[in-house]
RNA sequence: CGGGGAGUGGCGCAGUCCGGUUAGCGCGCAGCGUUCGGGACGCUGAGGUCGGAGGUUCGAAUCCUCUCUCCCCGACCA
């Protein structure tokens, strides 16, 4: 490609509103541009970086023997009704009417059709298993879409389908996907971990993340130093300690003025955290109060809380809920509340003589204990598990890392097919339902991730295995014959089958040197008068420091070889 | 949805508080000339309904009302 012709141009500044490096630089490096919150066009560029991402998926997809297909992005809501995701899924879900007034949405997902078409297509146990897959526009109308291609509305996404006909099956094409999942990755040249993870929305039993490494990243991980263990922050435990025992004190008041907070609790006794107990309020969309209580040291984890209570909705309780109960904000307790469910942290439960708030403003209770002052409606593991806690395989102190979620799997089992009646008739002639597995990478994401591993402060530095190009060739210079040299050195690379990038603007050589290295492909060759002088080309690897001269006539050669280097580096 | 911030040429910004020539600056863009290995220089030029609607006023980028959009933090999230 030249330069001259590309369309799309660099800029010398970024966007005020992009924060994220990925953003900034693939801006700037003419790769997107956005149209609206979340929804960005993917320029020449950025379009062959998304391609190279999904031919590795393709090629990994394919290799465990996946097909694939095309389903479509708009959807009657049928379907989605009677699995029940209509109703259940909020504002993320955008519906439309089509002409007939009938409703349709705009797909998110795609377990729904993929279960349809088993009923239609899949009547026997002779037919399974399959992988079906495909990559394919999806929307949602995230509450808060953010950092360029790392969280957007509309969005590319390869998505698998297991179809299998029990739950040892289903293993097997899991397990066929998180080798699959593990080959990809390593092949875009990401650093990443595979983590325990919440099922949320999908439904089904198990799940886990590829979590891209990066400071970044949204997501909390926490490992086990040891690899025994790793897990996304929401799902996340740890070895508790044993429970304390000792003998139960009787409850007595203490006036704490304008102490509303743990901290200040803690400081005005002159005591640990650990000894106050923490009451947290929520309201869920069924419309109950949830009182959580957690020891005064620990954090309560919402997911968590969202599964003990099989609430799906949970947002903070205003303090006039909160007062309803019988409670006050910032000196609650659950000695004498009514009309709420409480859930009760196991660390609580393990540790006497808490100091609690009194339910009324400017005192609190030493040495609550439940079961003598209050009763739990649930004790649980409702706590976040934090860097430093211990690992609960092995003990040893966890790390915490933020990371970016490029790919997830989970086993949906038959959440969609029971409902959607997608059977196989068994040996025997009995009906059973599929079982299911899905499995997702976000194409644009996954793109944008490796941006944010691989840049430096003069811009993206690609690896080969999805750069948009293997090469920037350089001509610096006016000299007819730097001109001359540098057309024939495209056409012999091209000809080799090297994807090239040719400058052949009439810019400075700062110019080509500054937008070289901000588009990042990962040799640079430079042709001058300089380095015709010796019949040589200048040639420098973008993540390396120096750069080598070698004989015009050995370039194609050396760039081949250095290519498959490249790719070797990167292989699983 | 809650809190905060911002919309002025392709990008980055000033001007708005305190209304008043023709709305500026840098980058970029076009033409000409000089320059040519790390974002050159000179001259000339194009490009703006100041997010939108309504209002106040002799006069609005500037004041008022409504509205749309975008960003940040939080909530939320296969």
């Amino acid at each position: 490609m030249r330069m001259a012709k590309l369309f799309g141009r660099t800029l010398r500044e970024a966007p005020a509103d992009a924060e994220l490096p990925s953003h900034k630089l693939m801006v700037r490096a003419g790769m997107i541009r956005p149209l609206g919150a979340g929804i960005y066009s993917l320029l020449p560029l950025g379009w062959r970086v998304a391609r190279k991402v999904e031919r590795i998926v393709r090629e990994e997809m394919d290799a465990i023997g996946g097909q694939e297909l095309l389903m479509p992005v708009v959807h009657p809501a049928d379907i989605w009704k009677q699995t029940g995701r209509y109703q259940k899924i909020g504002a993320e879900m955008a519906r439309l009417k089509d002409r007939g007034d009938r409703d349709m949405l705009l797909a998110m997902s795609h377990e729904e059709v993929v279960a349809d078409l088993v009923r239609t297509e899949i009547n026997s146990y002779r037919q399974l298993p399959q992988i079906v897959y495909h990559i394919q526009t999806k929307f949602r109308d995230e509450p808060r879409a953010r950092g360029g291609l790392i969280r957007v509305r509309e969005f590319t996404m390869k998505d698998s389908y297991s179809l299998d006909a029990d739950s040892a099956g289903l293993d097997a094409s899991y397990d066929k996907h998180w080798h699959a999942y593990t080959r990809i990755f390593t092949r875009m040249g990401l650093k990443f971990v595979v983590v325990g993870a919440d099922v949320g929305m999908m439904g089904g039993s198990l799940s886990e993340e590829f979590m891209a490494f990066s400071p970044h990243g949204e997501d909390i991980l926490l490992i086990c130093p040891t690899g025994d263990y790793a897990a996304n922050r929401d799902v996340a435990t740890y070895q508790r300690e044993a429970p304390l025992v000792g003998e139960q004190r009787p409850l007595e008041e203490v006036e704490t003025p304008n102490t509303t907070t743990i901290q200040a609790l803690a400081d005005f006794l002159g005591i640990p955290l650990g000894e106050t107990a923490k009451a947290v309020f929520y309201k869920s969309s069924s419309g109950r109060i949830i009182f959580a209580v957690i020891r005064g040291d620990l954090d309560v984890n919402e997911t968590k809380l969202r599964q003990v209570t099989s609430e799906t909705d949970l947002v903070t309780a205003t303090a006039e809920q909160i007062r309803a109960i019988g409670a006050e904000p910032g000196y609650g307790s659950p000695v004498g509340v009514h009309d709420c469910l409480i859930v009760v942290d196991e660390s609580v439960r393990d540790t006497p003589n808490l100091v609690a708030g009194a339910n009324k403003p400017g005192y609190h209770l030493r040495n609550v204990n439940l079961g003598r002052d209050y009763q739990a409606d649930l004790v649980a593991d409702i706590a976040s598990a934090a860097g430093g806690f211990p690992c609960p395989v092995c003990g040893t102190l966890m790390g915490a890392e933020r990371g970016i979620e490029v790919g997830n799997i989970f086993k949906l089992g038959t959440h969609y097919t029971v409902p959607l009646d997608g059977t196989y008739l068994d040996a025997e002639g009995k009906a059973h339902p599929v079982v299911m597995g899905c499995y997702g990478i976000g194409i644009g994401r996954g793109a944008a991730t490796v941006a944010e591993q691989h840049h430096d402060e003069r811009g993206l530095r690609w690896p080969v295995s999805v750069a948009p190009f293997h090469v920037s060739l350089l001509s610096l210079g006016v000299d007819a014959a730097v001109t001359e040299a540098a057309e024939r050195l495209y056409d012999e690379l091209t000809r080799a089958g090297v994807e090239v990038l040719y400058d052949d603007r009439t810019d400075r050589a700062g110019v080509k040197f500054n937008d070289a290295d901000l588009i990042g492909n990962p040799i640079r060759l430079s042709v001058s008068t300089r380095t015709l002088a010796n019949d040589q080309a200048e040639l420098k690897v973008r993540s390396a420091d120096a750069a080598e001269f070698i004989p015009i006539g050995e370039v194609v050669v050396r760039v081949k070889t250095l290519i498959d280097e490249m790719l070797a580096g990167l292989k699983p």
